[in-house]
DNA sequence: TATATTACTTGTCGATTGGCAAGTTAAATG
DNA sequence: CATTTAACTTGCCAATCGACAAGTAATATA
């Protein structure tokens, strides 16, 4: 009996399992999609052949293409807090002085980790419809929020260079996140990968440097 | 005869300037499309649409709507260099040490008046296909060499921060081009007109402040 | 063992896509 | 005036789109 129930139980997980690993394939697959073609240029035909399963799978587990970019949008900003919540945790264990830098090279290696995040931004923030909408509303203001929060406690401290804090926040995304975002294009460029632990380290250096008025240690 | 000829010249000259102002029409609203949704999302149904022509007409005049992708680029990049050229042309009259200010200004100026040619290049420069190549060939690439060896002058002459060509490269393009790019988002952010000229002009100053190293004059 | 549920599979629908081809219209030409 | 040409118009096509419905197969439950 025990025994019996030991594997049905066993079952029902594995069946459970499964169901969500088609769900995580696909989720995966809409994101790479979603966020280099763009919402309208990614079809759920295209989606799930390259996640590897069955046609019609995206209707059944999430019931509509709006629906699964939703859940595929959730999923990425749910890793991003959780991945970004780490670093800014430990910010704070750091020299007060060294947190502006210390926050600027995580958030450049981030980027480097996840381009994804920011390919979708660029995607969904050019026109304001509904995925703009719950984009902002989700993550977007909290974190660009925080953001003006850190730039303005190293403002005080005098870490930060001088300019309002809504310039601060696109000179940062903008000039952390492009070579990432444009991987392509920036390889074609330079011959070198960008998403390669040297150029993402000398990225993020570089970056850090520019956007803090304090030098780094020795 | 004369007479007559004159009429006749002048109703050539309107048939050929109506073909070509369907031709603009189409070029103009092909480029809010491309640049803001991207190729495969952009029909050309919609694009004629939008151009206000009775559909049909893209194929009559372009052929096909990669050959309308590529007029509409060409246009754009022709654009760009002879505006982009002759702030270039003034920026030699100038001290040198201003060169670099006077460059970053001009370029971030540009940027905010033709938001769609950073729209397009990050539509493109996501994915390694014939469209990037083109753009690469065309345009990216000489503009690249272009900005690397005004950045190596400014360096040699001190008005330059110390990095790698390639980063400064995709810090100024980043930094400079992002808030516009993005502006609906920017706005929802912010509550103000990102392409408005107070915000263009505060963010020309706050990129060019960051990129040189020498202070603006009184 | 019979029934119900979950996960998946497949056929089909109406709408939309890019493109072609056979038109129409009007001005230019001889 | 007859003919040609340029500019535009429209009907249609195969392919693809998101979505739905009617399946099948395997497991869980009573």
């Amino acid at each position: 009996m025990q025994n019996n129930e030991k594997i049905a139980l066993a079952n029902c997980e594995r069946k459970l399992r499964d169901a969500q690993a088609t769900k995580r394939k696909l989720i995966n697959s809409a994101l790479l999609a979603f966020s280099t073609q763009g919402y309208d240029a990614s079809s759920t035909r295209g989606i799930e052949t390259v996640a590897g399963v069955k046609r019609g799978l995206i209707n059944y587990h999430f019931g509509s293409k709006k629906a699964l970019w939703k859940a595929a949008a959730e999923h990425l900003m749910s890793t991003t807090e959780r991945d970004l919540g780490s670093a800014l945790a430990d910010m704070k264990q750091i020299d007060e002085e060294q947190q502006l830098r210390f926050f600027i090279r995580s958030y450049v290696k981030f980027c480097a980790r996840h381009p994804e995040l920011n390919r979708l931004m660029i995607q969904e923030g050019m026109a304001h419809d509904w995925r703009l909408t719950w984009l902002l509303e989700r993550s977007v203001r909290p974190w660009y929020e925080q953001v003006c929060r850190a730039f303005s406690r190293a403002a005080e401290l005098g870490t930060a260079p001088k300019m309002d804090a809504h310039h601060f926040y696109y000179v940062l995304t903008g000039a952390a996140t492009l070579i990432f975002s444009n991987a392509a294009e920036a390889a074609a460029l330079s011959g070198k990968d960008p998403l390669g632990p040297e150029t993402v380290d000398a990225h993020a250096d570089v970056v850090a440097d520019l956007l803090t008025s304090i030098r780094k240690p020795l």
